[in-house]
DNA sequence: CTGTTAGCGCTTTCAT
DNA sequence: ATGAAAGCGCTAACAG
């Protein structure tokens, strides 16, 4: 059985004095004696007291917990991010209390219960991929509890956001592409239903335009179909391409896989530019190109915001559209002749 | 201001009745009559109630959470053992409370207090690499928080632990280098005051006795040394070298990048393990043989024993040292002649 | 079957 | 300056 820990009651009785008194002694806030101040804050000290949060929630109606979903921990993106959380949390003296949604909507859904049972005094979350409902999202916002959603935008529910310019990012690496010298290039897009997915597409789309290049369906390919790779060899070995875009670091792996296969130099005859700046990135070789979304200023944004609005309420509703940075390694060089 | 959940007196108040009534008509076990227990549900659900489940930790003095305490979330290691985690306290209905302790001991000590003060239901941390005071660990204990130490060991403090067999794992790893035909086999060590640098070590050397090869003491680099790389060149130029077995996949990335700079072919020329089997591995050219040592299941196995200390807490002081996977990849190639 | 009472640890009036 | 009392939401022992 749990060791029962010393309450303030503890230390009123072995005092003679009321638990009122003692509390006042140890908060500061009223009038007590200094000498049985002394006297109290020294058998506290002595016996270990350590005030119950538990009671203080109970009293007070918060929990100095910040509740958080995620779809899972292991891709460097959501450990940055969560990262960058932390160090805002931890440093006001919040708890974080971390559920994963495994990309399932019904887990998520039973995550924001579990959450709003905890009675967390805020939400950060992710948003799962697939998703059609949103009333659990909305459930939050009528029980009054501050949420954020970060990485991932739904026209359907109005809070604040934290996201990545998707579309700026997207550009951003399409353009370079173009600059140096790139007229056909491929794009490998995400999965179905995400806005990530739909902006990197539309930022390749305006980059395409803005160099008047024609878009060609044939270099549009699915990331999630399961022969990838054949495709893009498919592309590649008609000469379709001298560029590649793709929505994330691991789908480019695959475009180097493909042209390995094949023995197309890359930067020699193909340029590629990946997304996310996940740490594959610096390992293949040639080191890939890539847009860093600052996960960690994601993460750290989100939490600031949602500490401001749990502190003031009608904090206006904002929704942050963070910078990306492009990433030039490698895997891109100005094409010859 | 957030605003005030139904609770069971507002059910009560609205029937008639007592919240004693209320609590056993929707918690089943005491006697209600049929119709009441109805009138109660049904209300219940229309005004959404959902039980506070801090007034019943300060009723039961637990209060389903368990604590976790980790160096940092970005290392692949760390993330899966989380996930391990985190799959089994889910399905049993604890949260998670996660601190970070990023490898500085006073951020974990503020940690136990912290989860301490929450009064979490056990805690599973893994101790920081420099570590010196245990007065934080033993705190725990004393308080008959239920503790289970992962991944690092320490002579100094006497609870479960969930660890890797790390004296195997490098055993393994050496021995196959050792059948493969390689004699001379550097090593490079992890950071001092390691438990797991200290085993992995050892295995190294049991290796090298059981296949009858002396040690070579310039063959022991430390890995920590800023110019490790360098290091590393001088002795595969002086041709002192034909494998290798790092204490990271990190650090046998560095061996990488020394054999490229004088162009020594692995494995042609040098086989190289490293240890983790982090996402690195699979991404570097050639692919890197390396040490599985299963962190998901490590999590697992650390989340599981403690919830069943959490429910008997005579249960036997286990020391559980999980087996790891040779894995082997590119890397490594039996030497010719 | 249902109400009364008490208490988990703490804070906050309101008296004294 | 201090004590008494009430209450946060819930459960459990005890009376009816």
């Amino acid at each position: 059985m749990k060791k029962k820990r010393t309450s303030i009651t503890d230390i009123a009785n072995t005092l003679q004095v009321t638990p009122s008194t003692v509390s006042r002694a140890l908060n500061g806030g009223g009038k007590v004696s200094e000498k049985k101040r002394l006297e109290i804050i020294s058998l506290a000290k002595k016996l270990g007291y350590r005030p119950n949060p538990i009671a203080k929630s109970l009293l007070e109606n918060r929990t100095n917990t910040i509740g958080l979903i995620i779809p899972e921990f292991t891709h460097h993106f959501y450990s940055r991010m969560l990262s960058g959380i932390e160090s805002v949390t931890s440093k006001a003296g919040y708890q974080l209390l971390i559920c994963t949604s495994n990309e399932d909507q019904n887990q998520e859904i039973k995550s924001i219960h579990t959450l709003l049972d905890a009675r967390v005094d805020g939400i950060i979350a992710t948003i799962s991929k697939m998703n059609d409902k949103f009333e659990h999202l909305q459930e939050v916002m009528d029980n009054d509890t501050p949420l954020v959603l970060v990485d991932r935008f739904s026209e359907e529910i109005e809070t604040p956001y934290v996201i990545s310019d998707d579309f700026k990012g997207a550009f951003s690496a399409v353009d370079h592409l173009c600059q140096i010298g790139c007229r056909k290039i491929m794009h490998i897009k995400g999965p179905d239903n995400l806005s990530t997915t739909f902006n990197r597409f539309m930022g390749y789309k305006e980059a395409l335009r803005k160099h008047e290049i024609e878009l060609d369906e044939r270099l549009i390919l699915e990331g999630s179909n399961p022969d990838l790779v054949e495709k893009i060899k498919s592309c590649l070995e008609n000469n379709w391409v001298d560029g590649a875009f793709a929505y994330s670091d691991y789908l480019a792996f695959e475009i180097y896989k493909a042209a390995s296969q094949l023995t197309i130099p890359i930067p020699g005859q193909l340029s590629v530019i990946g997304y996310a700046d996940e740490p594959i990135s610096t390992y293949i070789n040639p080191t890939l190109s890539t847009v860093n979304q600052q996960p960690f200023e994601m993460g750290v944004t989100g939490a600031k915001y949602l500490l401001n609005k749990i502190n003031d309420p009608e904090i206006a509703l904002e929704i942050k559209n963070l910078e990306t940075k492009l990433v030039i390694r490698e895997s891109c060089r100005r094409l010859e002749g």
